[in-house]
RNA sequence: GGGCCCGUAGCCGAGUGGAUAAGGCGCCGGCCUCCGGAGCCGGAGAGCGGGGGUUCGAGUCCCUCCGGGCCCGCCA
């Protein structure tokens, strides 16, 4: 696999070299950067190095530039036609034949492949994304972490590295055990509807009705106490929660009544939650037979749920097997055994702060040295154990198997991961914490009320993805109504699914989303489907193309058909760079910009029939360039392109 | 109280210190005898939350203030 720019670019910097050599300049730790100017009409590449030689000599960064441009001798240079100095810059003009066919036939050459770099040592790499509660659906929220995890998994391969995706389950919480509780209560039933949703639903149902429950109590207490602000509070909490009950309701008729019929008799429905939870983390027959079974029924939700959209996993690694198998134990008797942990009212703490202050590891991760770790505690006073204690033995397990982890997780938890890093280097294992990487991202919001698993509010990723097909097969069906309707059904489901995939991917991780149905349902530009369009038009020209002419390069010297070139001999840097900052949206962005530019050249300039037939063999093949390039980016974001829509 | 993140036109948003700050939505005006109008062309609209600083050069780095969010649980 090649580079066509970094061909052009070596051929710059040597022609660079042999310039500052005849004005006998030393670079000295300049390192002559080389990027694509502002605008295309000022060459494809160009360097500011003037700027920074000239302070140092104390001359003119334009007088440096001249001066340079006249010792270059681009004729030497197969790719390079011109060279020119403007305003302290030097701007380097491919030759327009030379470098169209290089980048071209590379890209056509290499078809799939193209652009897809491999890394020179690959790495066996585990990204851990999506690990969502198994107490509820995939919506919208931890969607964003399905998606984001499941492109930086596909980027990773298409680097050529090594990537199993996990799925942790957390199956210790105590929102499974209250999941299990109710399900138990309504006599152990089968899912009814997708099974993800329906213990979602569950869970809600006991959760509103311990709640409301715990308010009317609380209520005849202020009532009794003439407490009328307090009473007016909950009265409007008691109301929040008769809302979300009533849609429970609507949602499974059933369900919630007969759970609040079976609660009304129970004393203590914490303590019964409590005491599963308890004989779950201890492996007792029943509580482990009825929390897995109910786990399980979440899981098969969630795989076809993200199935659907092409999002799978390697593994699905439970937490209460770290617990049983003695792993999380014996990962606390090694930190006990460090001088970084004390008792405290029976409970195990890790003085984290110590930790990082004996391995610096403050100014070995950048973190603000005023900023105080906080401790962690790691065993419970009662003596169970707590979900970062429980991680950081499933980190050591990872390590086991990969040599770089990546952890797709929402941004609060940022804290949490820290402390885990801090754990695993007071274990003596500063490198491994090095290469374990918090993906941070920040959560998806709805516009008015906010999600919540807890009252069961969500919008969720079946329906998102529903409507998203739904609305793609209407159009489908009005541009292209002679396919076969398993045609038109496979193309409404790649514009679909790409379309909830780009919403998702196209904006920073670090910026929280309020979720927009008229932004999923968008297929205009700055969309997958405008772009999958670009890519169908593009297919759509190769095939009436019968027999293409001979093509003569040096005819593509138009300003559009330049940029489509340059653009199209980036795509490699922008993989490359995309995959090491491990940042989707660059390439996403990329794929837009290029569509775009694909659009406007489409709009103005013939291919079949341009003439002379030199130029429409050229144009042919630019299409043909310019398609691949569409798709490989798509396939890195694990998005995918129709030839027809 | 401490720490972290975000703040770019009416709205959504891109922008590894470098040359005139992308796009999109919405708004205004054009384009279907011509390779797919999910499209194209043109127009109005911001100097990047405020203020300092570093630099030849700052939306990008530093300080400070303001607004919004998050974390500092024997929750996950």
């Amino acid at each position: 696999m090649s580079n066509p720019l970094d061909a052009l670019r070596e051929e710059c910097l040597r022609l660079l070299d042999e310039g500052l050599e005849g004005l006998s300049l030393e670079l000295e730790s300049l390192e002559p950067a080389l990027s694509r100017p502002p605008n295309p009409a000022m060459g494809d590449l160009s360097t500011s190095l003037c700027f920074k030689l000239a302070s140092r000599l104390g001359r003119s960064p334009q007088g440096l530039a001249e001066e340079l441009k006249g010792v270059m001798d681009p004729s030497s240079s197969r790719l390079v036609a011109s060279v020119e100095a403007v305003g302290g810059y030097i701007n380097f003009h491919a030759d327009p034949g030379e470098f169209s066919k290089l980048t071209l036939e590379t890209a056509v050459g290499e078809e799939g492949d193209y652009g897809l770099l491999k890394a020179e040592r690959p790495e066996r790499v585990m990204v851990e994304h999506t690990s969502a509660n198994p107490n509820g659906p995939i919506h919208v929220g931890n969607a964003r972490n399905s998606i984001l995890g499941d492109a930086l998994a596909k980027m990773l391969r298409y680097r050529g590295h090594r990537v199993v995706v996990h799925f942790y389950v957390d199956d210790m919480g105590r929102q499974v055990a209250m999941a299990t509780y109710g399900w138990r209560l309504l006599g152990r039933p089968e899912p009814e509807g997708p099974s993800d949703l329906w213990v979602g639903t569950i869970y809600a149902s006991v959760n509103i009705i311990k709640e409301v429950k715990r308010l009317k109590r609380e209520l005849e207490e202020a009532k009794a106490l003439e407490a009328y602000a307090r009473v007016r509070e909950i009265n409007a909490e008691l109301s929040r929660y008769a809302a979300a009950a009533q849609e429970l309701r609507d949602r499974a008729p059933g369900v919630f009544d007969a759970l609040l019929e079976a609660l009304e008799g129970v004393e203590d429905p914490d303590g019964e939650i409590s005491r599963l939870n308890a004989e779950y983390e201890r492996g007792e027959a029943e509580a482990k037979r009825d929390v897995r079974r109910l786990v399980e029924y979440c899981l098969s939700g969630f795989r076809e749920a993200l199935g659907e959209i092409g999002v799978h996993f390697d593994s699905w690694d439970y937490e209460s097997d770290l617990v049983w198998s003695g792993a999380v134990e014996e990962v606390i008797g090694r930190l006990r055994r460090t001088p970084y942990t004390r008792l405290e009212g029976g409970a195990l703490i890790l003085d984290c702060e110590a930790v990082a202050q004996d391995l610096k590891l403050k100014e070995r991760w950048g973190i603000n040295p005023r900023y105080e770790i906080p401790d962690l505690v790691l065993v419970r006073a009662d003596g169970t154990t707590l979900y970062t204690t429980r991680d950081i033995a499933y980190s050591l397990w990872k390590f086991d198997h990969v040599d770089r982890v990546i952890n797709v997780i929402g941004y609060e938890q940022s804290t949490a991961q820290l402390q885990l890093r801090v754990a695993l280097a007071a274990l003596g294992l500063v490198e491994i914490a090095d290469r374990q990487r918090h993906y941070a991202y920040k959560f998806v919001t709805l516009p008015g009320l906010k999600m919540s698993g807890r009252l069961g509010r969500y919008v969720t990723l079946r329906e998102v993805v529903e409507r998203a097909v739904e609305l793609a097969h209407k159009e489908v069906e009005a541009r292209s109504p002679g396919l076969s309707e398993g045609e038109k059904r496979r193309i409404a489901e790649m514009v679909g699914h790409g379309a909830v995939k780009y919403a998702l991917l196209s904006v920073d991780p670090m910026k929280t989303v309020v979720f927009d149905w008229d932004r999923v349902l968008d297929f205009e530009r700055n969309s997958a489907p405008f772009i999958q369009y670009s890519h169908a038009r593009a297919c759509s020209i190769l095939r009436k193309a019968e027999n293409p002419p001979q093509p003569d390069y040096g005819l593509l010297r138009d300003g559009k058909e330049r940029e489509l070139v340059h653009l199209v001999a980036s795509f490699p840097d922008v993989f490359q760079e995309a995959v090491e900052a491990l940042s989707p949206q660059a390439i996403a962005s990329y794929a837009n910009t290029l569509a775009d530019r694909f659009n406007s050249f489409y709009a103005s300039h013939p291919v079949l029939k341009a003439e002379p037939k030199g130029l429409a063999g050229a144009r042919l093949i630019l299409v043909d360039a310019v398609r691949i390039a569409l798709r490989n980016s798509l396939s890195a974001l694990g998005i995918e392109a129709p030839e027809r829509m």
